[in-house]
RNA sequence: GCAUCCGUAGCUCAAUUGGAUAGAGCUUCUGACUUCGGAUCAGAAGGUUGGGGGUUCAAGUCCCUCCGGAUGCACCA
């Protein structure tokens, strides 16, 4: 059995409570760290609340649970204080007990969840036949760390890219590759040639409305079926695809499923009829639209699911999308949730499409999230682009991360060899460019700035990285006889016990992290721990001590390296033994 | 006009069901090197959380209002 003490103090705090209210209403009585080490280790404020629902005194009644809490074993005695908040301090057996297993490799300080839930995640979304740029790294970073800490805490996770490849764009291409391909161009960079002939058509369609209504009828036949444009269209995908793949590869994401909105296109018409049928859906101008005057939010924005020209939108299709997942797809697993992962302007929409599924379906149950998040800016705070104002492709940014990553590299430890500081400089960069971008809060529109995110100081990847690098640096030195020490952990310094309280949180975050969305306090809690590692490692020398301290501080490195990997590769950051 | 989001130190950002003294980094200033990797650490300075009102034992967080900004709002996705 794990000694996962946060857990097991909110264990025997439930039961304290049902025994002194007599049920089990208390629904959630969360145990926290306490924000201020004078307060203990851990805290609760949930009787407060507890005791002012039930007009109790709240210092009345956090004595009596304090009287009742089975927490010897673990604890000091329990502290009423304030308003009524009770503290807990761990006896030093407690902290040892926890960190001698996870030296031993039975726990990381985490569980996985006792109700693992079926969850689909759709992120990323990049349009066919345009190169990936800077404005979907967001959302692929986000939605690939959020897979990977609910999977790390075992719950069942796919991922599909809902890849637009059936817009309108295609119109437009299909002209520009009738009348323009350059078939050399499209050998050397298909993606490129693709986005030239959408630009040139764009802009013919501008000055000549022949050229769109042509554009307009490619469409159509498109839609309908023409084999010539299917076959061109295909072409397209494919060539898309592969550089997707390219991208994807090099970001280490990885998708369960990629279906685009092509693939929903023969279930548009049912969605509507059925809409219509169950007078969900009105005509209004020629056109379908939804209502929701129950709704104050969305009174004066209905949702439209069939253009007056008998067209579909994407609201159509992202229904048709959610019913078909909702379904089980070709998975064969209902999901207990899904989770959108798009930008902030796209809020109104998911409010419509949820809305308008409840009604449609009202029997499903299923948790729907959206989970947006800010623009990336350039630095003065406007969007973010190139010198000449063209918006930032994903695979430029990439290299430009590496490249200066491997400046750094470079002046800082020459020694190295090309291949180890290329290889260093792939995953320094990579991180640092993830980590920017987690470390945030998503809501937030986000300033990208090189010199930031491949900073040494603050709260970056290369600092997280580096103090990685420093343990490990530790056990290559102390040669192969050293390992994570044995024996019991003897906690006597402040640094050494302000570390092992720390790593204690791990999973605490953890579930933070998951239930809300929110990498960032995933990040937070690594860079806090990667400064007490470094103050301990200031104060507390590990090869040089003693034997008796030796054991222990081994193990706090090898426990707290553990952490930070298992961490940044939760966030979809690699580590590297030297930097 | 309607709606959503935002406004925290000079700058970039945190702040976990509303919780205890609003925290970091950068910048500035001052310290610690015969380094288990100084790509480090310690200290100082920096705030009426846009203004005002309200709810609460407790408000950056919830409610109202005003100011300022971003975004979206029927035939693009």
């Amino acid at each position: 059995m794990a000694t996962l003490l946060h857990k097991i103090l909110e264990q025997k705090l439930q039961e304290a409570v049902s025994i002194v209210l007599g049920d089990a209403g208390a629904a959630a009585l969360l145990v926290r760290p306490c924000p201020d080490p004078k307060f203990g280790d851990y805290q609760t404020n949930a009787l407060m609340a507890l005791a002012k629902a039930r007009k109790m005194n709240p210092r009345q009644l956090a004595a009596e649970v304090a009287a009742k809490l089975d927490i010897a074993q673990w604890c000091e005695p329990v502290e009423v204080a304030g308003a009524g908040f009770l503290n807990f301090r761990l006896k030093p057996s407690a902290l040892a007990q926890a960190l001698r297993e996870a030296a031993d490799g039975r726990h990381l300080f985490f569980q996985k969840t006792s109700e693992p839930r079926c969850v689909i995640i759709d992120f990323s979304s990049p349009n066919a036949a345009k190169p990936m740029h800077v404005g979907h790294i967001r959302s692929t970073i986000l939605g690939d760390a959020l897979a990977r800490v609910l999977r790390l805490l075992g719950h069942h996770v796919i991922t599909d890219n809902h890849i637009g490849d059936w817009g309108t764009q295609f119109g437009k291409l299909l002209v520009g590759w009738k009348s323009h391909l350059d078939p050399e161009r499209l050998r050397a960079n298909p993606i490129e040639e693709m986005e030239r002939l959408y630009k040139l058509v764009n802009a013919q369609c501008e000055s000549d409305p022949q050229v769109l209504e042509n554009a307009r009828q490619e469409l159509v036949k498109l839609q309908a079926g023409d084999e010539e444009n299917l076959r061109l269209w295909r072409e397209m995908i494919a060539l898309s695809q592969t550089q997707f793949e390219w991208v994807y590869a090099r970001l280490g994401v990885k998708f369960d499923y990629s279906l685009g909105e092509s693939y929903y296109q023969p279930m548009l018409k049912k969605v509507v009829d059925e809409l219509a049928e169950r007078g969900l859906a009105q005509p209004s101008e020629g056109a379908m639209m939804v209502y929701f005057e129950d709704l104050p939010e969305l009174k004066d924005h209905p949702a439209m699911v069939r253009k007056s020209d008998g067209g579909f939108n994407y609201t159509t299709t992202d229904l048709a999308t959610l019913l078909f997942r909702w379904q089980g797809g070709t998975w064969s697993v209902r999901p207990n949730e899904i989770i959108y992962v798009t930008g902030a302007p796209q809020q109104l929409h998911f409010k419509q499409l949820f809305a308008v599924f409840r009604r449609w379906h009202s029997e499903a149950h299923v948790k729907l999230a959206h989970v947006w998040f800010g623009s990336v800016l350039g630095e003065g705070g406007k969007p973010f682009k190139t010198r000449s104002g063209e918006t930032v492709r994903l695979e430029d940014l990439l290299d430009e991360a590496e490249e200066r990553a491997l400046k750094v590299v470079s002046a800082k430890n020459p020694d190295l060899d090309q291949a180890q500081r290329g290889e260093i400089a792939r995953v320094v960069g990579l991180g640092a460019i993830k980590y920017a971008d987690l470390a945030q809060n998503r809501q937030s529109d986000y300033v990208f700035s090189w010199d930031k995110m491949l900073a040494l100081q603050g709260n970056t990847a290369p600092y997280l990285l580096y103090a990685y690098t420093r343990i490990r640096s530790i056990f290559r030195k102390g040669g192969e006889s050293v390992t994570g020490g044995e024996g019991e952990f003897v906690l006597a310094a402040p640094e050494e016990l302000a570390l092992a309280r720390h790593l204690l949180n791990f999973g605490l975050v953890l579930d933070a992290a998951a239930e809300d969305y929110r990498p960032n306090f995933l990040c937070e809690y690594l860079y806090e721990l990667a400064g007490h590692f470094a103050r301990f490692y200031e104060n507390c020398p590990v090869l040089k001590s003693e034997e008796a301290n030796r054991a222990t501080r081994l193990g706090l490195c090898d426990v707290t390296a553990r952490v930070l990997k298992q961490g940044l590769g939760v966030l979809g950051i690699e580590t590297t033994e030297q930097m």
